[in-house]
DNA sequence: CGTTGTGTTGACTGCACTCAACAATTGTGG
DNA sequence: CCACAATTGTTGAGTGCAGTCAACACAACG
């Protein structure tokens, strides 16, 4: 079988073993197939369109994941870290360019000893089809905000999708490792939209801003309210 | 087990079976255990948020998979034909609702059945799992479209898309099922926007419109530079 | 401490949206 | 089968939200 998984977000994010073959996320990966990769920011780790020889997990850091056209202009898919994977698409090429927004740790294992693990136990694929499965979840909410939010709604999405802790909690205080470009290129927007954006919330009331990565949601009624289309009202 | 099969495009469409139990696209559904079920265009067959308790495969006709936000304004995730499946979501409730186009015909399976199937022959989720990543790469090709490009490359992708083969060849002639709002709404444009540019194509030689749903492309080449975000020159 | 990259703010523009009228097509009842 | 109504699609005029261009502020770094 040639498997073809993409990205996907674990729902752990706490295994700090070296070399954690051990089973997590109920995925039993092959002990001591994988090697330790450091890339440093900026360091591109897979290219869109390459062939695909390795599968990758997240042990720290953030990478961002994206798809561009001729001319530059780019779309970042999804921001993937710490125990999250990504790379495995059996058939085709890379679908999407990753790079390290940060200091990033990884492991990478060899595409076919994953393929081999799967033939030799079916019962691995399940878990996988879990993750892919969540993953599309995941995009399908994106296209509605890239297809239809305005700009206010797609931060406010985007500042509750990261306070979206693993537990399903939701955070107060939250840091983005990556640049407003990056925001930018995620939601469809230009950098000074996302700026005027983050300045008028926090002239508003709703985030405070401390420092450039440093976020802290003041009001996650009206953030839930705006991220859902709802009519924003004085307050 | 609990699957979270969402949507997928299968890669065939020619069983005309009353109830193919047989394998298909390398699934092996179980046999017998799916009844007909037939829908009217307009007709809701699955409600976003509603639980989840059965999974379809389409055998003839074309459905809408759609999200919405409270005040109406609606994102139309994807189009599905004769040998699509979607619906089986293990732990959610519904991502999506589903409704008919045209008139539709499709299999409606027990969702316990299907997991059951998967519980004793593990075997099953490695194709179900090659349909989930199939499926995230139409969507993030997809998020490119709605968050980076223009309103002309949105339709000649979105003509592209439809004219690509089940075989992998591509089509010069395609009917359209849905209206131009259900096309709106799937390409973040108004119909205002999808008629203008249907007619700017029509004018310039790129398409031609035969009545309101069908089209032929005479220009494929051209299609495909706009549509890949080449700079349209005269020609 | 200067240099460079990143972020913010302002002024203006333009692409796609909105509002509106009209045309074509489909559906329905007489 | 035709007349009418309802729905869907097209075209035009004007608007506005987010984009572009540009200047400035701030932080990170050697």
């Amino acid at each position: 079988m040639a498997t073809s998984l993409i990205a996907a977000k674990g729902n752990g994010g706490t295994s700090h073993r070296p070399h954690p073959g051990q089973p997590r996320d109920g995925l039993a990966w092959p002990a001591g197939l994988g090697i330790t990769v450091n890339a440093r920011p900026g360091q591109t780790i897979v290219i869109e369109g390459d062939p695909i020889d390795h599968f990758y997990r997240i042990l720290s850091g953030t990478v961002r994941l994206y798809k561009s056209i001729a001319d530059g202009r780019r779309q970042v898919i999804d921001f993937l870290n710490e125990g999250d994977v990504f790379g495995l698409t059996g058939l085709d090429r890379q679908p999407c360019s990753v790079e390290a927004i940060s200091s990033v740790t990884l492991i990478r294992y060899p595409r076919r000893s994953i393929e081999a693990a799967i033939e030799m136990q079916p019962e691995l694929a399940g878990p996988l089809f879990e993750l892919a499965c969540a993953e599309l979840r995941r995009a399908q909410r994106h296209m509605l905000l890239l297809g239809r939010k305005t700009a206010e709604e797609r931060i406010a999405s985007f500042l509750l999708e990261l306070a979206r802790g693993s537990d399903g909690g939701l955070r107060r205080t939250l840091r983005l490792p990556m640049s407003r470009l990056d925001i930018a290129d995620h939601l469809g927007l230009t950098i000074e939209t996302v700026s005027r954006t983050f300045t008028r919330f926090r002239r508003t009331g709703l985030i405070e801003l401390h420092g450039r990565h440093d976020v802290r949601l003041s009001r996650i009624d009206r953030l839930r309210a705006l991220a859902e289309g709802e009519i924003a009202d004085a307050a």
